[in-house]
RNA sequence: GGCGACGUGGCGGAAUGGUUACGCAGCGGCCUGCAAAGCCGUCUAUCCCGGUUCGAUUCCGGGCGUCGCCUCCA
């Protein structure tokens, strides 16, 4: 059965084949860095990730090549740059800072279960690439200089705005940007620009004779270009980038490689919220993935849950990140991992688990699957399956850390617990119930629950206990 | 203002021109000294108004609402 994608180019779910099975190409747009990445940037990196197993699985590992690039060269960068380290020059500071951002990502991003990219290029290693990108824009028309700036002219591209489905003169209408007085059309985008004294700066292209830096979309097509060809399979990223991101990522590799397209299929996840409300700093609802990790709502929380509740809704939904549907998510998976400690995962996924997948990744219906197999007590195509989310169905992995008080006094008093345990034992096996439910209420007061089952070979009572949840 | 997405039970969230996904929560039961856990069972839904149709939650039109993009943005 073939894998049916949602393509944003032609807004319709199609039938997925690679242009060369044995290679197998998709680019995915990655963080700026300069600052630690939220839960919206981790959406994108975990629905791509599972996109890149499911090819993984469907064309052998070895013939997929998954691109996600790291933008280290961007305004943001420089003005955090010099927030964090103004004592630094501008550049060190700069190095200090994309150095320290990436190496947070790719921790916050193994965290939650992601695989390693095949490829993942640094902006600033490919600022020849782009340069050569730019030449051959202005040679072939389609790019001009003006004041230092070499500008993409829109009009020059006969079906520019084809992606984001905009007419020119809807778009020139609805501008609220600040027209430039060396554009020649409002819509001209900047392909490469002078940078003041002291900003990174890089020998300029086309004539210009001060040094510069490219401009804001040209280092995916250059990187595209240069990793995959100049026609590949996938290109995805976030909703908000079909325009003008990926707007102008096509036009500058089309017109500069003489391309009818430049990937066959765009594909563009859905925004989140958080609690109803739009992330925002001033909101005081930015929610980093650190931040999930170590301290959110009282506890740090494990990767597989964050994972397993970004799967829970379709990717092209948006959706809101609160902590019921988190806690919900947690517990599901804490229930299912407590069956699966000494289960060996079936060496084949279930189809009826795999063919939602196929349906331009319709999680939920896979996860509808998992609940089916857990029901049924099949452990091992539960296991598998949760693995092929990239998932560790692992319970000693899955530990919810609590935060203040009540983490310090659980774990301070482990040995404390099996004893408390003992005497209750002792207590219940005298019926003396009152003094049992005081060591009960006492181990609960100390985030602790306990649970009576009956061995069902003895008929003996025996006691467990787990950190409450 | 322009373009677009979406609106399913208390919550999350699939699917579908006709036969009440699924999970959580709730409720009932079994078990238990009590509780928790476990097991079994179970109630509640398709934003509104038209149209097409034997029949629409599903298709079409209108309305209302939520969200996004048009400016850096996952």
């Amino acid at each position: 059965m073939l894998p049916r994608l949602y393509n944003t180019r032609t807004r319709k779910k199609e039938e997925f084949r690679p242009l060369d099975p044995s290679n197998v190409r998709m680019y995915v747009c990655g963080p700026t860095v300069y600052d630690y990445a939220h839960i919206g940037n981790a959406r994108p990196v975990i629905v791509f990730d599972l996109l890149y197993r499911l090819l993984r699985h469907l064309y052998e590992p070895e013939h997929v090549r998954y691109v996600r690039n790291i933008t280290d060269v961007d305004d943001k960068i420089n003005a955090r740059a010099c927030e964090l380290y103004p004592d630094l020059p501008l550049n060190e500071a700069i190095r200090k800072l994309t150095v320290e951002t990436t190496a947070q990502f790719h921790r916050d991003v193994a965290a939650l279960g992601c695989l390693p990219p095949t490829d993942e290029p640094r902006a600033t290693e490919y600022i020849e690439q782009m340069r050569a990108m730019i030449e051959t824009l202005v040679e072939k028309g389609f790019a001009y200089v003006g004041e230092e700036h070499v500008l993409f002219h829109v009009a020059a591209m006969p079906d520019y705005g084809q992606l984001a489905r905009r007419s020119l003169d809807e778009m020139r209408a609805g501008a609220r940007i600040e027209v430039a007085p060396y554009k020649r059309d409002p819509m001209d985008f900047v392909l490469w620009k002078p940078s003041k004294e002291g900003e990174p700066s890089w020998p300029s292209p086309s004539g210009i004779a001060s040094p510069g830096r490219p401009g804001w979309h040209l280092e995916c097509s250059a990187m595209a270009g240069a990793l995959l060809g100049d026609v590949f399979d996938i290109h995805g990223g976030g909703i908000d980038l079909v325009f003008p991101h990926h707007e102008n990522e096509v036009a500058q590799s089309r017109c500069a490689h003489g391309t009818e397209l430049m990937a066959n299929v765009w594909m563009h996840n859905g925004h989140l919220q958080v609690e109803g409300e739009k992330m925002s700093k001033s909101e005081g609802n930015f929610v980093t993935i650190n931040e999930l990790l170590k301290d959110w709502g009282g506890y740090g929380w494990p990767g597989d849950a964050i994972r397993f509740n970004m799967l829970h809704t379709h990717y092209r939904q948006p959706t809101d990140w609160t902590y019921d549907s988190l806690d919900n998510a947690h517990k599901t998976l804490w229930d299912w991992y407590g069956h699966l400690a000494d289960v060996e995962p079936s060496r084949k996924l279930p189809d009826a688990f795999i063919e939602p997948l196929l349906d331009d990744l319709n999680t939920p219906g896979a996860i509808a699957e998992l609940h089916k197999m857990a029901q049924e007590r099949r452990y091992a195509d539960l296991l598998a399956s949760l693995q092929f989310l990239g998932l560790t169905g692992r319970r000693d992995r899955l530990g919810r850390l609590q935060n203040g008080e009540a983490q310090a006094r659980t774990l301070a008093s482990d040995a404390e617990i099996r004893a408390l345990i003992e005497a209750r034992i002792a207590a219940r096996t005298e019926k003396n119930w009152a003094e049992a439910d005081r060591i009960r209420d006492e181990l609960v007061a100390m985030g602790v629950v306990i649970k009576d089952a009956k061995n069902p070979k003895t008929g003996e009572i025996e006691t467990s206990w787990e950190i409450a949840r």
